[in-house]
DNA sequence: CGTATATATGAATAATTGCTCATATATTGT
DNA sequence: ACAATATATGAGCAATTATTCATATATACG
């Protein structure tokens, strides 16, 4: 018996740490989602077009005036934070106005860059 | 005179929108410390990382353990979550503990975990 | 119906990134 | 000083991704 499993050949320093981390530890599936989510905020393109979102829906092609970027390129960050959940469309004609799907992603904007002002008031190195 | 601006040939249809937006618009040093600081939370490794974290402070092996990878690994990733003072290192003889930087991550990550769970309660497609 | 406009999307490419392996640094104990 | 241990780090590789270009879809207008 002791069939010491392969994948695993590291130290262990606190057995007691390990078991109570692995209670709180996410499972796979909910870490990628999670991780997804915040990916999808994880590019200064899509930061942007969200810091935009928080004033007011917005249609593509303004959002791609506003960002001095082509269409198709606002076009396809756009569908990342669709298919996310973090934005929504909705279609009016040709026209289509995108605004933020809901609540959550207004707060963790707003703490994100609470961490992020908290930080630049910090000398660095 | 008129020298029409090279890098934006979009158009625009509602220009009233577009200046609202544009004061509400996160500037480009911003947008990218922002991406940076969620993007560190966009992998699944680091988001168990965290949730960990988020219980109690764990040295390097303890982790490595917990998430059956490399202490390289392990190592590699809290050097990014460090370097944007997501976590912090305290080191005590030859063992690092690590822990959350400050509360905002913990309030980023509960509003995450929030989204995540709300949007499973959607069917999808 | 045909033309113009607003948006979406597939393919291709360049840049970024997560992990592994090997090795370096730092600390403890003998 | 030497060996053992805990962590850090540089190089390399495979996988992912942001943008561009070309084109497709959809709606409005004549």
């Amino acid at each position: 018996m002791a069939a010491s499993p392969a994948f695993c050949e590291e130290t262990i320093l606190h057995p007691e740490r390990i078991e109570k981390a692995r209670a709180a530890l996410v499972d796979l599936i909910t870490a990628a989602d999670l991780a997804a989510a915040f990916a999808a905020l994880g590019d200064p393109t899509r930061v942007r077009i969200v810091s935009a979102l928080l004033e007011q829906e917005m249609c593509v092609c303004d959002l791609a005036s506003l960002l001095g970027m082509t269409q198709s390129a606002v076009s396809h960050q756009l569908r990342v934070l669709r298919n996310l959940r973090l934005a929504r469309a909705r279609k009016e004609g040709r026209v289509v106005y995108y605004s933020l799907d809901d609540s959550h992603i207004e707060d963790i904007f707003a703490r994100g860059l609470e961490h992020v002002r908290h930080r630049a008031g910090e000398e660095t190195r």
